[in-house]
DNA sequence: ACTAAGCTATACCGATCGGTTCACCTTGTC
DNA sequence: GACAAGGTGAACCGATCGGTATAGCTTAGT
């Protein structure tokens, strides 16, 4: 059977490449060259490119949602506490080099179609979030905890394209002053 | 001379098809094809694929701004209604049919170097959308124009990005209310 | 009526796209 | 030591990419 690890090492320079210079603009010749594998190995773990771009994407999710969820649990221990903790979670990410804005965001504005796998996932991945966000609002006592959950997940997406179009780096301390006027709002 | 008209035309197709389909995904032969022109008619125009994708998101900034401050100041009249009524303008816009994303943000997706031409135009036209609205907020009589411009600004593109990937078009309703709320924190 | 310019249509260019095939090499297993 | 499986590298496929060249048609200006 195919190596497991062969198909982690493409996925991980596919990551790499796709979200720095984009899905379209990404060659299978360049993924195999910078992996230094085979084409034959890659079409041995993948059916085609849009399949890998597919695994690509399931990865992503999994990456940032674990290092959103580590990394705010890391910094604050109550929800409350942890709720604003998340802006500087994403603010952190914002002056990482190589920042290109939310990988999600990026497959939206280049598949067209969705109803395609691709943009299902994408979806996905911002309901997960939001209903992170949701879990800690209802610990922290909110009123409306779906309500509050998708407020600041909109003031988190406004300073993610904030961040990336305009290159405001310092986005998401201003998304986390008008966070917290909400969850004053909410928590009483 | 080129024909001014035929030029305008080309730019009339190239901003249908890259907004629906994306700038990498959309060929010269489609647009050609669709536009009812010849090869060489648009390289007589624009000398690269690069200098119209440029000249179509400049018409496109023209467009979208246009008919944001038109119908944000037919909706409303006092300058305050009209900073809430933009929330009403960007509603409407998600409702149309064909509506996929900003074509700014969409653009930044995949055109990876952040100093291209193309990448500028689209920080440029986020800045301008931000100084109408600071200039409202001036006539409002924020307290600090630049910040409630910068959280209305920042409200709008989280409400966008909900919009295309997630779906949830009514987001620029949540949006406003969010809205309302810095307004009347700004003004008193 | 002649000319010059803008147009169309088509063929063509080299490069690259996603994907397949083939011959060979390496590796672990019985 | 034979064999199967997974790997490599390179050739190859048809299609498409952005861009150029050529030949002929239409139209406006003098």
């Amino acid at each position: 059977m195919p190596s497991p690890s062969k198909r982690e090492h493409i996925i991980q320079e596919a990551l790499k490449l796709f979200y720095q210079n984009g899905f379209n603009a990404t060659g299978i010749d360049k993924i195999i060259s910078e992996a230094g594998v085979s084409k034959k190995t890659l079409y041995n773990h993948f059916r085609s490119k849009d399949e890998l771009i597919l695994a690509t994407l399931r990865k992503r999710d999994e990456l940032f949602r674990n290092n959103l969820m580590r990394e705010t649990e890391r910094l604050a221990s109550t929800p409350k506490d942890r709720l604003l903790a998340v802006f500087d979670v994403v603010g952190a990410w914002f002056h990482e080099k190589g920042f290109s804005g939310c990988m999600f965001i990026n497959a939206s504005a280049e598949f067209s179609d969705s109803n395609s796998p691709s943009r299902v996932l994408c979806s996905e991945h911002k309901r997960l979030i939001s209903d992170y966000l949701e879990n800690l609002a209802k610990q922290a006592g909110a009123k409306d905890p779906e309500e509050l959950s998708k407020q600041l997940n909109l003031l988190i997406e406004g300073a993610i394209v904030y961040a990336h179009v305009v290159g405001d780096k310092d986005a998401s301390e201003r998304a986390k002053k008008m966070a917290e006027v909400f969850l004053n709002l909410a928590l009483n």
